[in-house]
DNA sequence: GTCTATATATAGATAGAC
DNA sequence: GTCTATCTATATATAGAC
């Protein structure tokens, strides 16, 4: 496990006893994350992350002087994040099913299994108000996730293990559209499980 | 077509020409809807809404006190709004693979086909700081969407027109999920189509 | 029903001391 | 790197005149 996934689910968890040590500037991306899944980007300040790192907000701005360098720190993070648990595994002894499975696991975790939302949905959900700079950098992930999954059906349909419907390309949108509504509907706690009842839906309609 | 439905589109296509008058009251709720679809529930303000109506913020307070009764009046809007469009049509004489279809096109027409994002997706990326009044609505409309969504699917299952995949319900929860993830992709504009190409997808693994 | 005026709180951001 | 102090803008909301 890499150090910030431990520090992402150590936060996660009540931000405690990983015996690791973070300094300030990583606790805030860390904290910028969880508010931005649970109120979206417009929806936490400064002031929120002062009071639970209990300092000041001038010193946030320190770190990042403005708000959108925080937005923009927190989706390479995530990236990074992915990146590293992608690395976690060796690749060449599953099947792309396995893979498959893989990403709506780390998907998952990221959002605590529904506990919170997607990351990108805080920020998609108003990208008519975002700067253009995290709008870009949105962009930017979104086109990466976008290849990341396309790869893995190409992979499934190569070995016969998918069922082809249209091109790769629309079978991944499909995949991630149903994957981050899911965890954003998991949010009003109406249906637990939602999320992993999608999960076996979109697994279901790829392979029979 | 109901006033509502004409007013809503007449709004999104440049408040114009439909001949009708609308009062004030509603105008704001139309503006809202599509200002909360563009940057979510706390992205917007009602300075924003008197600039458009060349009104004044106090003016909109008479109407709607706080700000969470302009929320869930946007919310009950919505909901009277579909089931406006769904009465427009005899269902006795469609299939329900044409429901279904039909509840997709008016999903993607009160978001402009992907123009503007989903409007429950503009409260649920914020569910976390969103008053619980506001919750409540949003979580009474999110059990009325999932029963709706049902009903069409077991009328699929049961006219044999939809191959079964764990119960209705999940099979229900799949398909909203599904779309509206699509919708929220589709702001970024990065994949144009993303919507109708989801819905192709989710068409052909309940049918095929 | 809309206005002016105002109250109060909080936002993002900067300057400069330690 | 964190602090105090402060600036400026804007948010939600209310009171009372017209």
């Amino acid at each position: 496990m890499t150090a910030f996934l431990k520090r992402l689910i150590a936060c996660h968890t009540g931000c405690a006893s990983t015996g690791e040590k973070l300094d300030t500037k990583d606790q805030i991306v860390q904290i910028a994350t969880e508010l931005i899944q649970q109120r979206g980007y417009q929806g936490f300040s400064y002031q929120d992350i002062a009071t639970r790192l209990d300092i000041k907000k001038a010193s946030i701005h320190y770190h990042f002087p403005k708000k959108e360098d925080l937005g923009v720190a927190v989706i390479s993070a995530y990236y990074q994040y992915i990146q590293d648990w992608i690395g976690k595994y060796d690749l060449d002894k599953m099947t792309a099913l396995e893979k498959l499975e893989q990403y709506f696991q780390f998907f998952a975790e990221t959002a605590l299994h529904g506990e919170l939302g997607c990351v990108m949905n805080g920020f998609l959900a108003e990208s008519g108000s975002l700067p253009e700079v995290l709008r870009e950098k949105l962009a930017w992930f979104e086109k990466w996730h976008m290849e990341l999954v396309t790869m893995k059906v190409k992979e499934g349909l190569e070995k016969g293990e998918f069922k082809k419907r249209g091109t790769p390309e629309e079978q991944a949108l499909f995949i991630i559209a149903a994957a981050m509504g899911a965890l954003n509907m998991a949010q009003d706690k109406q249906t637990p499980g939602v999320y992993d009842i999608v999960v076996r839906q979109i697994i279901e309609s790829l392979t029979c």
